[in-house]
DNA sequence: TCGCATTCCGTTTTT
DNA sequence: CGGAATGCGA
């Protein structure tokens, strides 16, 4: 992309600029920010960090965690930021316990922010806007400068997004973005589907160019794509055509469990590898949720697969790795509370719960930050002289450190590596030699040498830089990543991405789409537009793929293939057999099919006397009911199918005293927990029942 | 204050 | 299941 972008401006890239809208704007804000009161080490805030100094917030003012946790409330005034509320507003607007809440953390979790010289993910689009209106003359200087907007995925801008854009093209109106409203996946996090919608109204004068022709997928697949977007109701009409090949029969591919599933991805990649001669790095293996990875992961590594995993728990976001730059932050940006709170005892130095209060309330008491407290640890009376000392010490080891860093004079990697020496970090890492711990050291090291090779490559680099660049990495940014390799990713990350074949795993009720997703009819159509996403990715092959019985909680759940394989185009579906696809058209109409007792046959306990993983084995209890139990694999987790409660299985009929006749979607836990969720028609939806409560009575 | 044990709790998806 | 938050004894 970056390549053909400057082929299109030519070898003069002065001004130009490419990445996303968040990195842009922190760099403009590095430059600008001090005329809106940010100096230009301003740290970055993540969920994570956002969430703690919420947290915080909620403790200091004494409110009810119950009401709202700190996770909910974040999210609750990241979307606000989102939609351009501001704390007034918001308060104006609240109602309801919850919302009152966070109508009363949300100014404080603002001022905290700002007494920490932060700026959280939101604050990136909002800051520069208020820059802009605060500052004319900025506002026109990048009008100067970037002459030209071009905006890819314009579907999932938001409402910051597209008033930057407006402002940023207001004087040369040389705007073009390119989107895909059947592509919008975003909307969680605000992205704002009107902003496509509207283009032609808000800009009256602009052309717009049907991109209708498809140059990556077969027909197959086109047709498989067509037939799933086609079921939205909300969408802009587009015929797409390719003049592609017809091109294999995109497959089904059925599983017993997400191991069984795993494994026959695996084999299906080694085969297609050395029959059709393809490499590793033509195949992506997507997923709903990361937590999928791991059995595919576990799959590929027995049999020596090479592969890499986009995002997840990302480099970036492991422990130690935070615990790092959070060290380095705080030499940065002393005020940065989230990251102090972060390491005042971590390793432990005897700066307990109860001193980080005390020091808490004197900052909070004296209007300082939380650092500036530890610098007058000998003014604060409530201390005794061994917190005093401890917290004197680390002041000592930080304050070092910062006026080091300061001069400039130590290299920023061989300082970096000093430091959390002396914090005893690695001495941490190293006091219990497991191999846990040789990964964290080894990914610590890791990180000092990307800090060195940063240094070495960019210009006027600092630590400051490092950790705003770091900030901002996305999951692109990883997937450049060299070597023949197989990609795992969610189906999110595969946004923009192409391979000659792609497996979409996990097609099953309450996974795909979530179950959450579900009930609205407006987040069920994002989940199919994701599905559709999923599919166009792929260039020559498409495998789908489900397993009826799947780990989650630690626990076994059965389920139902996803209704989304009830909806495709079967004439271009054929199951690994080279059957054709049977769907069951009916099968959320409450009134009783003819046909429904078919998963019921399949799903018959005696199903699973075959043996998952070959060294399973049988057995009975002494509560009277007849079970079947096998040991699954290595990992030993018990499987136990119950029989008594037996016919309550997935795809069965049953009654309800309630709600009446409904078809079981799938069935969780076991004994006292079991529990079921039930369609019981269009009327009343899906059910969750304890079947210990609710008497369902199995009919047909 | 620390370290261990126990309980609790959750999963979307991400810049 | 696995990570985080809480509780308790030393």
């Amino acid at each position: 992309m970056q390549e053909r972008v400057q082929r299109l401006v030519g070898d003069d890239t002065k001004g130009m600029w490419v990445g996303t809208f968040h990195s842009a704007f922190a760099r403009l804000l590095r430059v600008e920010g001090d005329k809106i009161g940010y100096s230009e080490d301003f740290s970055i805030y993540d969920t994570s960090d956002s969430k703690r100094l919420i947290r915080q917030q909620m403790q200091g003012r004494n409110l009810d965690r119950d009401v709202v946790k700190p996770r909910a409330a974040q999210r609750m005034i990241s979307s606000a930021k989102n939609e351009m509320i501001g704390p007034r507003e918001y308060a104006e607007l609240a109602r309801g316990d919850q919302q009152e809440m966070v109508a009363e953390v949300y100014p404080a979790y603002e001022r905290a922010l700002k007494q920490a010289n932060a700026l959280d993910f939101d604050d990136l689009l909002l800051k520069p806007i208020e820059l802009f209106e605060q500052h004319e003359d900025v506002l026109e200087k990048y009008q100067r400068r970037w002459t030209h907007v071009h905006i890819d995925e314009y579907q999932d801008t938001n409402q910051a997004q597209y008033v930057l854009a407006r402002k940023l093209a207001g004087r040369h109106k040389n705007l073009c973005v390119v989107g895909d409203d059947a592509q919008s996946i975003y909307a969680f996090r605000g992205a704002d589907i009107t902003n496509i919608l509207n283009f032609e109204q808000d800009y009256p004068d602009a052309t717009t160019i049907r991109l209708e022709r498809n140059y990556r997928s077969t027909k197959n697949i086109i047709r498989l794509a067509d037939s799933i977007i086609e079921k939205n109701d909300d969408q802009i009409e587009k015929s797409l055509w390719t003049d592609n090949v017809e091109g294999e029969y995109v497959a089904l591919m059925e599983a017993l469990s997400e191991k069984d599933e795993a494994q026959k991805v695996e084999r299906r990649i080694r085969d297609l590898q050395l029959r059709e001669g393809l490499e590793y790095g033509d195949f992506a293996v997507l997923y709903r949720t990361n937590a999928q990875s791991r059995a595919i992961e576990e799959a590929l590594r027995t049999e020596n697969v090479a592969y890499r995993v986009i995002g997840g728990t990302s480099f970036y976001e492991r422990k130690e790795i935070k615990d790092v730059l959070a060290y380095l932050k705080l030499l940065v940006n002393p005020n940065d509370t989230a990251s102090l709170q972060r390491i005042i005892n971590y390793p432990t130095r005897g700066i307990g719960d109860k001193t980080q209060e005390r020091l808490q309330r004197y900052a909070q008491q004296n209007n300082l930050s939380l650092w500036q407290a530890v610098e007058r640890v000998e003014e604060i009376e409530t201390l005794g002289t061994r917190a005093e000392r401890a917290v004197g010490t680390f002041r000592r080891l930080i304050a070092r450190y910062a006026s080091k860093a300061g001069t400039g004079s130590t290299p920023p990697d061989e300082l970096a590596r000093d430091l959390i020496q002396d914090a005893g970090l690695l001495s941490e890492l190293r006091k219990e030699h497991t191999r846990e711990n040789l990964q964290r050291w080894e990914n610590v090291q890791e990180l000092i040498s990307a800090l060195a090779e940063y240094v070495e490559s960019t210009e006027e680099a600092t630590i400051s830089t490092f950790l705003q660049e770091v900030a901002l990495l996305t999951d692109q940014d990883e997937a450049d990543d060299e070597g023949d390799k197989v990609t795992l990713m969610t189906l999110h990350a595969a946004k923009g991405t192409e391979y000659p074949v792609v497996f979409v795993a996990g097609l099953e009720e309450g996974l795909f789409p979530l179950e959450k997703a579900t009930q609205e009819k407006s987040e069920l159509e994002e989940e199919r537009r994701l599905f559709y996403v999923g599919v166009t990715r792929a260039e020559q092959r498409l495998y789908l793929s489900w397993a009826r019985s799947r780990y989650r909680y630690g626990e076994q759940q059965s389920n139902t293939r996803s209704r989304f394989l009830e909806e495709v185009d079967s004439d271009v579906v054929r199951t690994e057999a080279g059957g054709e696809l049977e769907q069951q058209t009916d099968r959320f109409k409450a009134g009783g099919a003819p046909d429904s007792s078919r998963d019921y046959d399949e799903m018959d306990p005696h199903y699973y006397r075959q043996d998952l993983s070959g060294d399973g084995g049988s057995g009975s209890s002494d509560d009277g009911l007849r079970r079947i139990e096998s040991t699954d694999g290595d990992s030993g987790r018990r499987v136990v199918y119950d029989e008594g409660r037996g016919t309550i299985v997935p795809g069965a009929r049953v009654e309800h005293s309630k709600f009446g006749q409904g078809k079981v979607q799938s069935v969780e836990g076991e004994g006292e927990k079991a529990t079921a969720v039930v369609f019981f028609g269009s009327d009343v939806g899906n059910k969750k029942l304890k079947l210990k409560y609710a008497k369902l009575r199995v009919v047909g």
